[in-house]
DNA sequence: GAGCACTGC
């Protein structure tokens, strides 16, 4: 498998510049880069512009170069190809509004070249007229993927190689040079930049990308922007967008004006559920087939879960509407269910699709594993077709081992059919060129965020109409194709517009901490200004945990800990954990977690093991109860086996993504940089410094207790078995993948954890067993009991209680710890290692199951 | 007894 994904990360690097990670690329690899030039050969005349200040030289030089690369011979067909796109008809007309408008909206579908051509004729632009000594463009993309790929593309359009003129930066991963004047950046990457560089000093053109998807980073940005626009007004900036919604940021900007480009892609055919019914003669088969009467008015007495847009079909008369559609259609419409996914009628419209159309790729969009596994189980047992040589069937998931597999984009011999069974991953993340049906169920997992319990969900719901079309898209990339809908058109028409943006189904603490690093005043009016304002709950939330770990004060204001976890990358409570592992001589682990937990889960989902998948999982864990001791000890097993070369056939024996165990170990590095920079690391005393305890599992659970406070869930004991509560809603299950579903009696009272989230259940995702000395001595502050009796935590949630001797021992060594910490905050390069000494060992000796014994947690 | 998708000087 890793030979696959190597091949597919070359390919995506553009295999011929190597791999990445520099700053400055060399001028004498690749696309003909060697031509010479006035000065002598093309790296000598480079080197001269960055030592060059005389600024007319630069342009002069600039503009040159551009025009001998435009008249080479090998340039005329990709100069050909360019002419052809529908934004190169636009070329005039958009820079003439770019030089007349300080706030410029695109609006474009796919293919129109909106992406490649609009930063690149800028650029053309400011060389020929000889300001491309002043010229710095960015362009910002949602995803890392397509920074690179974009970047890559304009740089073969240009005939030069990646790094040059244009070039790319992404978290861990760059590639650009003095000379570089059109950088491709993630939006992420940009809103990094602005700590240091509140007016985008120096950037005279900024493009944003993609922003009619509406992710948080991208709308955040959008406010930051309005803001600055009247302190820079020599900066350009270019909004990007698909066609549908674009006046709605006309709008946000006093109406700023809009261009539309048209598109250019094959026409795609669409049917809907009706038609679909009528081609397959698939029979729906109602949920209540024993029920007397009308199912339709049995769902509509069922008000439990209704959903409007299956509300919508269910209150039209199906004899009248679909009166030209068969009895057998009508029939099935009359027991179809917007609440189900109907994977025989998927089946039976791959079936279709085999027997009366022509060749192509189908790619069926489903929204989760469990679809993608049942699916994938019923065409084996039914055999699709009789003949499976003549099918090549992939699941295509997040989380499965093929998503980095290079069989997903190649073309099938001849005769074979490929058949993709994807998630919305495929919807822009991945691109399958030769996909000519679609087949659309019309749902995703989304999530969503519930302010008032402080809860995440994950929860199947129907997709916008934009997220339809751009399904619908798909089959259209290298010939005409055809969309197979299995909702009906009415309810295609009732869905909504767009997704709700991500800012309105995220909690929000880490773009909280975000907005008081970058200074721009109160967190609840600056979030007031968004496009779409977050629930004022939502935001209180946020605030409240900032608070609760320590990272605001009172007045909203960053305390000490809150600057030095806004300079860190991560969530909040993950950069706690960081900051709390380094002091407390758990570094190499708490950066391990820390990471996977950043990034995603190691761990791989495959379809036909996951049986064994699990085990493994648990032999990681080995009886630490500790889904996160199972992924540092999966991490640290990786890095021995890569030692010996032999990382490939560990991550296959563990069912390993070594991909994602490669950005974890890259992760770790930049976590070390930054620990470094705000001073908690001084390299030069080596790492054994900073891992004392590195092998002390108790000390190791603190640590992650110090950092996932105030995520703590209750153990009571239940007779033979246990139950778990959290404080926010009460009950909770243990996920089912984790090590700890199934244990019945867990060696300790409390368990820790990162996310907690609401799919068919409200499940424990990832956890840890800790003990309640963890969390006296590194869990929320320590309030007196009711009576004044014993200790609090989470205004009376937890309860400890035991003699007053043993409670005033554990608030003397908290008040002790507290202090230590709290000096070291202030000033990390405070050396703790003697005075801090005494502290420390009291502590870990009370973490290591002491002989005080007392009463604990809730009344059981 | 179950795992949409992204992102970070």
């Amino acid at each position: 498998m890793s030979s696959e994904t190597e091949r597919l990360v070359g390919r995506l690097l553009d295999s011929s510049q190597g791999s990445v990670t520099i700053s400055s690329t060399s001028t004498s690899s690749a696309q003909g880069v060697k031509q010479p030039s006035p000065d002598g050969n093309m790296s000598r005349s480079v080197s001269a512009l960055e030592i060059n200040p005389d600024k007319d030289k630069l342009n002069r030089e600039l503009k040159e170069r551009q025009e001998k690369m435009k008249a080479r011979e090998s340039l005329k067909a990709m100069q050909a190809f360019r002419e052809k796109l529908p934004a190169f008809k636009m070329r005039e007309e958009f820079l003439k509004a770019v030089a007349h408008n300080q706030v410029l909206v695109v609006s474009g579908e796919t293919g129109c070249g909106k992406t490649t051509q609009l930063p690149q004729f800028i650029m053309e632009e400011e060389i020929s007229s000889l300001r491309g000594a002043d010229c710095n463009i960015i362009c910002t993309q949602p995803r890392r993927i397509s920074a690179i790929s974009v970047a890559a593309r304009i740089s073969s359009e240009r005939g030069e190689a990646l790094g040059e003129t244009v070039g790319y930066q992404i978290r861990l991963e760059s590639k650009h040079s003095a000379e570089t004047r059109l950088l491709f950046c993630t939006t992420g990457v940009l809103l990094r930049r602005l700590a240091q560089e509140p007016e985008l000093t120096g950037v005279s053109h900024l493009l944003v990308d993609e922003i009619h998807e509406r992710g948080m980073n991208e709308d955040f940005l959008l406010i930051i922007l309005r803001d600055l626009l009247p302190r820079r007004p020599d900066l350009r900036v270019i909004l990007m967008s698909a066609t549908i919604n674009a006046d709605l940021f006309s709008k946000y900007f006093a109406d700023a004006p809009m261009m539309h480009i048209p598109g250019f892609t094959f026409p795609v055919e669409e049917f809907f559920l009706e038609d679909v019914l009528e081609k397959t003669r698939y029979n729906i088969q109602s949920e209540s087939d024993n029920f007397q009467g009308n199912s339709r008015r049995r769902r509509r007495q069922q008000e439990s879960k209704k959903d409007p847009l299956t509300e919508v079909f269910e209150n039209v008369d199906i004899d009248s509407h679909y009166k030209k559609y068969s009895t057998t259609a009508r029939q099935s419409l009359e027991a179809w269910s917007g609440s189900e996914l109907d994977l025989g009628l998927v089946e039976a419209t791959i079936q279709y699709i085999c027997r009366h159309e022509g060749d192509g790729a189908i790619l069926v969009f489903l929204t989760g594993w469990d679809d993608i596994s049942k699916l994938l189980d019923k065409v084996k047992i039914n055999n699709l077709l009789g003949d499976t040589n003549k099918f090549l069937v992939l699941p295509l998931h997040g989380s499965m081992p093929t998503v980095n597999q290079q069989e997903i984009f190649d073309r099938p011999p001849p005769n074979k059919r490929k058949i993709v069974l994807a998630t919305n991953i495929a919807e822009s993340s991945i691109t399958i060129d030769d996909v000519v049906y679609v087949i659309d169920c019309g749902k995703a997992k989304e999530t969503s965020y519930d302010a008032l319990n402080k809860l995440a969900c994950l929860l199947p719901s129907w997709i916008s109409k934009a997220s339809a079309r751009q399904r619908r898209g798909r089959a259209g990339r290298v010939q005409p194709g055809v969309c197979y809908r299995l909702y009906p058109r009415i309810v295609h028409d009732a869905m909504p517009q767009y997704q709700l943006p991500e800012i309105l189904r995220t909690p929000l603490q880490e773009l909280c901490l975000h907005i008081k690093s970058l200074q721009l005043g109160s967190i609840g009016s600056f979030l007031s200004k968004a496009l779409q304002p977050p629930d004022p709950l939502a935001v209180q939330n946020a605030i409240e945990l900032l608070k609760t770990i320590g990272a605001l004060d009172d007045k909203e204001e960053l305390t000490p800990l809150g600057r030095h976890l806004c300079t860190l990358p991560v969530d909040p409570n993950i950069g706690k954990m960081l900051l709390m592992g380094s002091i407390f001589q758990c570094l190499n682990p708490a950066l391990t977690i820390a990471a996977a937990l950043a990034y995603r889960d190691p761990f791989v989902l495959p379809i036909n093991r996951k049986e064994e998948a699990d085990a493994v999982k648990r032999s990681f864990a080995g009886d630490s109860c500790s889904d996160h001791i199972a992924l540092l000890k999966a991490f640290e097993g990786y890095m021995d086996a890569k030692k010996s070369g032999k990382a490939r056939a560990f991550c296959w024996e563990n069912y390993l993504s070594p991909v994602t165990l490669k950005m974890i170990d890259d992760m770790r590095m930049q976590f070390l940089d930054l620990l470094s920079d705000i001073g908690f690391i001084d390299r030069s005393k080596g790492a054994s410094a900073y891992n004392h305890y590195s092998n002390d599992l108790e000390m190791v659970s603190a640590i992650l207790c110090a950092g996932l406070f105030p995520n703590v869930v209750q153990c009571k004991r239940r007779g033979k078995r246990t139950a778990f509560y959290t404080k926010e809603v009460g009950k909770v299950d243990i996920h089912p993948a984790s090590v700890n579903a199934g244990v019945h009696l867990f060696p300790l009272p409390y368990l820790i954890y990162s996310e907690k989230v609401k799919t068919s259940s409200i499940y424990i995702r990832d956890s840890t067993n800790i003990s309640d000395y963890a969390l006296l001595l590194f869990g929320g502050n320590l309030s007196p009991g009711k009576n004044g009796e014993g200790i609090e935590m989470l205004g009376g949630y937890l309860q400890f209680s035991s003699s007053k001797s043993v409670l005033e021992l554990i608030r003397k060594l908290r008040e002790e710890l507290d202090k230590l910490l709290n000096r070291k905050i202030k000033e990390p390069s405070l050396d703790i290692s003697t005075e801090g000494k005494g502290v420390v060992v009291a502590a870990v000796e009370l973490l290591h199951n002491p002989n005080i014994r007392y009463h604990s947690g809730p009344n059981s």
